[in-house]
DNA sequence: TTTTATTTCCCACTTCTTCCCACAACGATG
DNA sequence: CATCGTTGTGGGAAGAAGTGGGAAATAAAA
């Protein structure tokens, strides 16, 4: 499971390292895509073979699932992790989540999102400022 | 069942010992998460499990639960107690529940809760006063 | 074909993390 | 009262992780 937050660079040759604890379970080769709430989705082959025939079901005849379709496959890209665990993120990606110097990189079950830092800081106010909801939610669920 | 109050403290390197008491039954493994109330959660591999079970159920389509997800699994960090009963704390958790030197370990039924010492002393203190409040609707609910 | 630019691969430095051991305080026990 | 064991705290040293940069390889331009 991945979990956890990690604050990494992106360097001048477009490269971020995988934070060490997520290496094993991503392998050697993920998948990049554009994510949702302006982020980067980094899944393992196998989460993205899942994915990507599930999206493939969904009917092609609706315009909204078309074009979502479009999203997540057209900004799809395949990376290796170079030897001692960085991903090459392409440029129109970097671009696409608004990427700078410094990122956070978190853990999210079964998947990996990359964010520009500042980005990720302002979400995650967002989010602790709803601790009401959360709390009730938690309930919900039946943690609490 | 986790019960007691214990003071301890946060050294230079992050890390927290947890009470002798506590350690056979929270194992080897442990995972931390942020809490409500400004303190950070610690659950045993077991009850973890089944949190996240039950967190994973949910879309990831969806914004709210999207959000959620995001906040828990990107918030907990599995960690092993060392050698001799210690957890290491990472930063941003540090951050996120204002750990300073001081900190309160305390044991809520099924759960471990870290608190800022200082934090906890007036959470307490705001309980106590509420306390007869609350004592009078315990008893027109029935409980006490 | 030569030169220039870009990408890929690998190495090296520095910082941080992890593992281990030591000490001090405390309590229990004989 | 002395001793032993346990618990909490601190710190040194080896190793790993993150970052930067150079050289080789590939592609593009002249």
């Amino acid at each position: 499971m991945l979990i956890g937050e990690y604050k990494h660079t992106l360097d001048d040759k477009k490269r971020i390292s995988l934070p060490a604890k997520f290496r094993k379970e991503m392998g050697k080769k993920i998948v990049i895509t554009p994510g949702l709430d302006n982020c980067l989705f980094v899944f393992t082959m196998g989460q993205w073979n899942k994915i990507s025939e599930k999206l493939s079901q969904s009917s092609m005849l609706k315009a909204d699932s078309r074009s979502f379709n479009r999203f997540m496959f057209g900004g799809a890209v395949e990376v290796e992790i170079d030897s001692i665990g960085r991903m090459l993120i392409p440029d129109f990606l970097i671009e696409r989540a608004g990427l700078k110097s410094r990122v956070a990189v978190i853990g999210v079950e079964d998947r990996v999102e990359i964010w520009n830092e500042e980005g990720w800081m302002n979400y995650k106010k967002v989010v602790e400022k709803e601790a009401d909801a959360l709390a009730e939610k938690l309930g919900q669920v039946g943690v609490l």
